[in-house]
RNA sequence: GGCCGGGUAGCUCAGCUGGUAGAGCAGGGGAUUGAAAAUCCCCGUGUCGGCGGUUCGAUCCCGUCCCCGGCCA
């Protein structure tokens, strides 16, 4: 037995399918998405609803609070404590880089060090600095990709190792996984009737409340797409319609990004979930 | 019907005095090893409304027709 992983872009139906899989099966849902971890972001985030959570248990929702953090290593810690309890696992979701992280596993390097990283995000040259140190992955990044380059130079000011000596040799798969590929071909459709959806179920009062609560546009979880949008309505008068417009296209490009990164995986997925979690926990 | 503007990339539009065209947005491709719904990189051939004409050469000049907008009848 072994997990299976229902993925794909945003919308295609990834979980109906799960929650019916796993109801069969006896599985638990641990979800792959790096935005339904934050408590109150519900509709706007597609979280499973209450009812769906009674029939079949949830896990990987509500973890955090907006203002939290949460990383892949953090996915892939609460994948392992789900995965030992012993039950089927069904992880459903559409974070691509989470299922890097579990399928192939994440190198030893520390955790975020907030301090350090302010440090060398406060460089002006942040890319000439990985050069000094680790001009491996300072030749593979390009200079304007800030986020790794300062994720560099933390993990080289905080270990005294370079990144790059760290991923070395390290490409090979850890666990051994049952995927499938759910996808839809009218999923821009699908992506536009949701999002009239969710705000017919009341997303717009979900980014209220959440300001309400005091988290703003400088919480990052706010500065996602949606969110992004109905804050600037609320806050700086984008108008309601461009705003939604505007949820709707950027979902829809999300959702391209979302299979460029599966297919740059490399893993070899069908769409057929039902055949997959024969694989995966048939006898 | 007359006069004046316009008709150029999916959309909005640039193109000096003729040398077959370029921006923004949209769209596409890619990267991705502890922020990932984030971050970053790359990509512009289209009957220049149609048909004639002038010219070595026409998106540009001339004629004519079609379409859109405005004003006047």
């Amino acid at each position: 037995m072994r997990p299976l992983v229902v993925t794909g872009p945003t919308a295609a139906g990834k979980s109906a399918l799960a929650l019916a899989v796993a109801e069969r099966y006896g599985a638990t849902i641990l979800a792959m998405d790096a935005m339904t971890v934050y408590r109150g972001m519900d509709i706007g985030t597609a979280k499973p609803s209450p009812e769906e959570r009674a029939r079949v248990p949830h896990r990987g929702l509500d973890l955090r609070e907006p203002d939290g953090t949460f990383s892949a290593a953090d996915f892939v810690a609460e994948a392992e404590t789900v995965i030992a309890e012993g039950r089927p696992v069904v992880v459903c979701g559409g974070t691509p880089f989470y299922l890097r992280a579990l399928w192939r596993g994440l190198v030893p390097a520390p955790a975020a060090d907030p301090q350090v990283r302010a440090r060398f995000e406060a460089l002006e040259n942040p890319h000439a600095a990985l050069a000094e140190v680790d001009p491996v992955l300072a030749a593979r990044l390009h200079p304007n990709d800030r986020l790794r380059v300062v994720r560099g130079l933390e993990v080289h000011a905080l270990t005294g190792t370079p990144l790059s000596a760290l991923h070395a040799g390290d490409d090979q798969p850890r666990r051994d996984l049952e995927l499938a590929w759910v996808d839809a071909p009218d999923l821009d459709a699908r992506i536009d009737a949701r999002v009239k959806a969710m705000m017919a179920a009341g997303y717009l009062d979900e980014v209220r409340a959440l300001l309400a609560a005091g988290y703003g546009p400088e919480v990052k979880s706010m500065g996602t797409l949606g969110y992004r949008h109905l804050t600037a309505h609320l806050l700086d008068g984008l108008a309601l319609e461009e705003a939604v417009r505007l949820t709707q296209q950027d979902t829809r490009r999300f959702a391209r990004k979302q299979r460029t990164f599966l297919r740059g995986l490399g893993l070899v997925v069908g769409g057929d979930v039902w055949a997959a979690a024969e694989r995966a926990f048939g006898r």
